[in-house]
RNA sequence: GGAGAAAUGGCAGAGUGGUCGAAUGCACCGGUCUUGAAAACCGGCGAGGGUCACACCUCCGGGGGUUCGAAUCCCUCUUUCUCCGCCA
C-alpha cells in the first residue's frame, strides 16, 4: 500500500498518475489525509492521558509504600475519570486505524512514467518482439487435439475426479511437463537465483502481505476450516519469506525462484478462450523473485526481461513483450511487461510471463526493510516474474513443433526428456 | 488427537504486582592504550509513533481481561519442546 507520508507530499502528482488507471484518486486522498490527521491528533491526546494516569500510578505507588494509605486512597478516586477517557480515545483511535488502513488497503499502486494511460489490453505497447515462426502444415492441430492424438493430457479424466480446469497429464505428456520445470529452475539458479521448495498454502496475513487480499478475495481458494488459502503463484510465499524483517543493505538483492503448482478459481472466466491449457484451475509455474534497493529495482527488471527472453529464445517460441497500459496494470504494480508467445495453430497470443516492479507497495505491507550502510532504515523494492508459466508454453511447444512425423522436442529440453519426438 | 512444559532485546539468560523498556554475559559500535591487531579499561548499543530537537506514548509470542498500576495474575489463540496415540 502507497505511504500516507507520500500521498501527502505528492498528492497532485499521484492524482494525475492514477488517472492512467482509470482511477481517481482525489476523493479517497482528501479522506485518507483526513483520517491520518484524526489518527495523529488522537494519538497525541490519547499519549497525554496515558502520561497523566501514569504519574498517577506512581504517585500512589509510592504512597502505599510510605504508608499512607489514606491519602492513596484518595488519589485512586481521581484516575477513575482518566480510565474513562482513556477507553474513548483508544476506541476513536482504533476505529480511525482501521478505516484509513482499509482505504489505503483499496487504492492501487501509482504507475510508473512510462506507463502509458489505457483501459484495457487493447492499449498495451508491443516494446519487443522476436521473429521465429515456425512452418506449420496446413492442418495444423491447436494443443488441445495434438494432447489428445497423442495421449499427453487427458481433461475428461481431470474433470471426473476434480473437476474443469484440473488436467491430468500422461506419459510423454507428463514428462515433458517435468523437463520443462528441470529446465527453468536450472536457468534461474543459474542466473543466481537460490532455489525453493515452499508450502501451498498460506495464512491470511500472507495474502494480504502481497496484496492478494483483500483486492483478490474471490481468486483463491480458501480452505475455511482452517483458514488457508491455496497460493494463485509462489510468489506469495516467497516474497512473504520477507514479512516483518529487516535487512542490511549488503544483503541485497535478495534473488529467490520456486516451482509450485499454482491454484485459481477463476470465476466467470469461461468460453472458447479458455479451451485447453490456455486457463486453467491448477497449473504449474516457475517464479523468480527479486528484493533489491530502490535505486537498482528498474536495472533488475531489465535483467529479469533478458533473462526470460534468452530462455524463450533457447525454445525458439516466437514471442513478444507489452508494456501493460494503466488500464491492464496489476493492482499492486507500478511497471508490468508480459511476455506472449504466439501460438501459430490458433492463431493467438499467449500471456507465459508478467514481469512486474512493486516499488515499495508491497515492502510497506509487508514491512520488509532494509538499513542502509549509514544506518539509516527504508523500504526495499520488490519485483517477480515467471519463468515460466507452464502450460502455455507446453501448449506452445505442442503447437509450434508439431510435424507430419510427431511432435519434435527442442533442443535445450532433450536432456531432460531422454526422448527427442512424440509420436 | 490426548497429557504436560515453555515463549523476555541479535543470541544466551535474570526478572512473579509498583521508579522495569527490562539485570548480567556474549556479539556489535565508538574511545583510551598499541607501530598495527588482540587483551584490558571507559562509553554506547532494541523497535514503532511523536517532536525542529526534547518531552511524551506504545511494545516482554498474538488478542482480550483483572488492577490506581501487569513482563509478572486470569482467559484465549499461535508456535516450540517432552510423553502417548496415529501416520506418508
Amino acid at each position: 500500500m502507497l505511504q500516507v507520508a507520500q500521498i501527502r507530499a505528492h498528492k497532485e502528482a499521484y492524482i494525475e498518475a492514477l488517472k492512467k488507471r482509470n482511477y481517481d484518486a482525489a476523493p479517497v486522498f482528501e479522506n485518507v489525509l483526513q483520517l491520518d490527521e484524526t489518527r495523529r491528533s488522537t494519538q497525541t491526546t490519547l499519549d497525554a492521558t496515558l502520561a497523566e494516569s501514569n504519574k498517577l500510578s506512581k504517585e500512589i505507588g509510592l504512597l502505599f509504600k510510605s504508608g499512607e494509605t489514606e491519602k492513596a486512597n484518595q488519589a485512586k478516586e481521581k484516575t477513575a475519570g482518566l480510565k474513562e477517557t482513556t477507553k474513548n480515545l483508544q476506541e476513536k483511535l482504533n476505529t480511525t486505524v482501521t478505516a484509513l488502513t482499509k482505504l489505503l488497503y483499496e487504492i492501487p499502486n501509482i504507475p510508473h512514467n512510462t506507463v502509458v494511460a489505457g483501459t484495457s489490453e487493447e492499449d498495451n505497447e508491443e516494446v519487443f518482439r522476436a521473429i521465429d515462426f515456425p512452418n506449420l502444415e496446413e492442418n495444423a492441430l491447436p494443443h488441445w487435439e495434438l494432447a489428445k492424438k497423442y495421449d499427453l493430457i487427458d481433461f475428461d479424466l481431470g474433470n471426473k475426479i476434480t473437476g474443469a480446469g484440473f488436467p491430468v497429464y500422461k506419459g510423454k505428456g507428463a514428462r515433458l511437463q517435468r523437463a520443462l520445470i528441470a529446465y527453468f529452475l536450472d536457468k534461474n539458479t543459474q542466473a543466481g537465483y537460490t532455489e525453493y521448495q515452499v508450502p501451498l498454502m498460506v495464512n491470511e496475513a500472507s495474502g494480504y502481505g502481497t496484496g492478494q487480499l483483500p483486492d483478490k478475495e474471490g481468486q483463491m481458494y480458501h480452505v475455511t476450516e482452517d483458514d488457508l488459502y491455496l497460493i494463485p503463484t509462489s510468489e506469495v510465499p516467497l516474497t512473504n519469506f520477507f514479512r516483518d524483517v529487516m535487512l542490511n543493505e549488503n544483503e541485497l538483492p535478495q534473488k529467490l525462484t520456486a516451482y509450485t503448482p499454482n491454484f485459481r478459481r477463476e470465476a466467470g472466466s469461461y468460453g472458447a478462450h479458455v479451451r485447453g491449457l490456455n486457463r486453467l484451475h491448477q497449473f504449474d509455474k516457475v517464479e523468480i523473485v527479486n528484493v533489491t534497493l530502490p535505486e537498482k529495482s528498474y536495472e533488475v527488471q531489465e535483467e529479469m526481461l533478458s533473462h526470460i527472453k534468452n530462455i524463450l529464445k533457447e525454445l525458439h517460441l516466437p514471442y513478444r513483450i507489452l508494456r501493460l497500459c494503466g488500464g491492464d496494470l496489476t493492482f499492486t504494480s507500478a511497471l508490468t511487461y508480459d511476455f506472449e508467445i504466439y501460438s501459430a495453430a490458433q492463431e493467438r497470443w499467449l500471456e507465459v510471463s508478467s514481469v512486474s516492479n512493486f516499488e515499495t507497495y508491497q515492502a510497506n505491507r509487508l514491512k520488509l526493510r532494509y538499513k542502509t550502510n549509514d544506518g539509516n532504515k527504508a523500504l526495499a523494492h520488490t519485483l517477480n516474474g515467471s519463468s515460466l508459466a507452464l502450460p502455455r508454453i507446453m501448449a506452445g511447444i505442442l503447437e509450434n513443433y508439431q510435424t507430419p512425423e510427431g511432435i519434435k522436442v527442442p533442443e535445450v529440453l532433450k536432456p531432460y526428456t531422454g526422448f527427442s519426438i512424440i509420436d
